[in-house]
DNA sequence: TTGCTCCTCACGTCACGTGAGGTGGC
DNA sequence: TTGCTCCTCACGTCACGTGAGGTGGC
């Protein structure tokens, strides 16, 4: 399959402003030979092609995972890119480094600088944001449903939530399925001893709360998905939400921040 | 109060490693004023005091919070430092840098750069990692009980949650409370019209998933503190994991992901 | 005396930033 | 002709790294 587009039609300014990257730092990728146009103008432009406009992506996500431009050059040019691999990699670092970030602020409020400066022996451990934190990650939300496939396919309808992975039985069945959340999952799962769909009689003991960017747009999509509104619209502590059941009477909480007021 | 140690007593290459930092590290500081240390042996080595060391202790935090070291010296020298807000700041972004790479590593499965890269359009909006989604934050565990005061105590004891906010009524009740994890919270919140505490006599519809660092240690220490176990640790999907109802009869599950096996 | 840690220059490096002075197509 | 974008040097900068050659207390 040939190329729909092989004439290099990208100067160096629209790449600029497309990308975001200055002017210079093209040149300088140029100069270093890591991303070199693949043709010139009669005057001596820069015209770079649909294929340098990728590798130029891929430099992007492999800088900000933090390689050399040396090292990228050096990864680019023998093809061992994974760039998936990567994503995952830099999604664990900025993971535990947030972490740690929120375990020293949590730290700083308990014990100021002040007085950890005193005590040597803390200072190193204070430096690397150590988190002597039994809980190590972010907690998930498991859901009990009658019927996991329908449950992923009208939550996805209904709320917006991204699709998942879906575990499929032999026969078929679908016992396990995920919602992707912008972090983490929510998971669905099927009934089985002790745990089981929920009562649509019965009161909730509990639900979950999901930021969202419109949170009146939001709204509307639920209700004409068929979600039952159990409380519309209102404004609480600095945040627009609403609560609604989804088809199978979970209950779910959907609120956008509101900026911070007068 | 008196500094309870004013003699200068951290040598270059104690402080070095200490903190991670380079002893050429130390000695840039030092070249250009950022930190002076407080005296000098006879031989002319340095010596740090005990608020050189808390000041090296903000210098290394505003550095991770992305200041050059000319503002942070500026920063330092008016006192107008606020540890505080700048590790809120960072938090904030580290959080929204992870939702966008996350987001970028799920478009990437969808799209791949190969064809992306031939749409002008896409090229900024997939640099900047853009997310289409309209949800924005991670989704949070929202549970009700008849005792909320006494309910985030016991979570504290017996799952070693980290303390959170409390909100107390005018009459001294609590409503509202938070359990933090390490990055998001847990909210616990008293019965109300629509929401109560669960009936034990139920099955369960929903439980709260933890990850912990040391799930035996965990099992334990619930175990001593009065957890009624569900089901005793296994090893499940390269994870091992333990079921457990709290004492108003939530359930939760706590796992600790085992190193990938052969 | 041998290690070890410390010292002061001082040049190198990495990824560009920032003009300086000039060219080329609409 | 006026803007606008593009070009090539080339020096600057930021936060150190990396020796080079020498000193000082256990």
């Amino acid at each position: 399959m040939p190329d729909p587009d092989p004439s290099p039609h990208w100067r160096v300014g629209a790449l600029s402003t497309a990308t975001g990257l200055t002017v210079r730092t093209l040149h300088h990728y140029n100069q270093i030979g890591l991303l070199t146009p693949a043709g010139r103008s009669g005057g001596g432009h820069r015209l770079y092609s649909a294929d340098d406009v990728r590798r130029l992506m891929i430099i992007v996500i492999l800088r900000r995972a933090g390689l050399g431009l040396a090292e990228i050059k050096r990864v680019l040019d023998r093809d061992e890119v994974d760039v998936a691999a990567l994503i995952e990699r830099q999604t664990k670092d900025l993971e535990s480094a947030l972490i740690d970030t929120v375990a020293f602020g949590r730290r700083l409020r308990e014990a100021p600088i002040e007085e950890l400066s005193r005590d040597p022996t803390r200072v190193r451990e204070l430096i690397n944001w150590v988190q002597p934190n039994p809980i190590t990650a972010q907690p998930v939300v498991f859901l009990v449903y009658a019927d996991v496939e329908l449950a992923h396919r009208t939550l996805i309808e209904m709320f917006g939530f991204g699709p998942g992975v879906i575990a499929r039985g032999d026969d078929g069945s679908v016992g396990y399925a995920e919602l992707s959340g912008p972090i983490g999952n929510i998971r669905l799962h099927g009934p089985r001893p002790g745990l089981s769909a929920p009562d649509p009689a019965a009161e909730p003991s509990a639900m979950t709360v999901v930021g969202v960017a419109d949170v009146a747009a939001h709204f509307d999509r639920a209700v004409r998905a068929g979600a039952t509104i159990e409380r519309p619209l209102r404004t609480l502590f600095g945040a627009r939400e609403y609560l609604a059941f989804d088809h199978e009477h979970h209950l779910w909480c959907f609120q956008q921040e509101l900026p911070a007021g007068p």
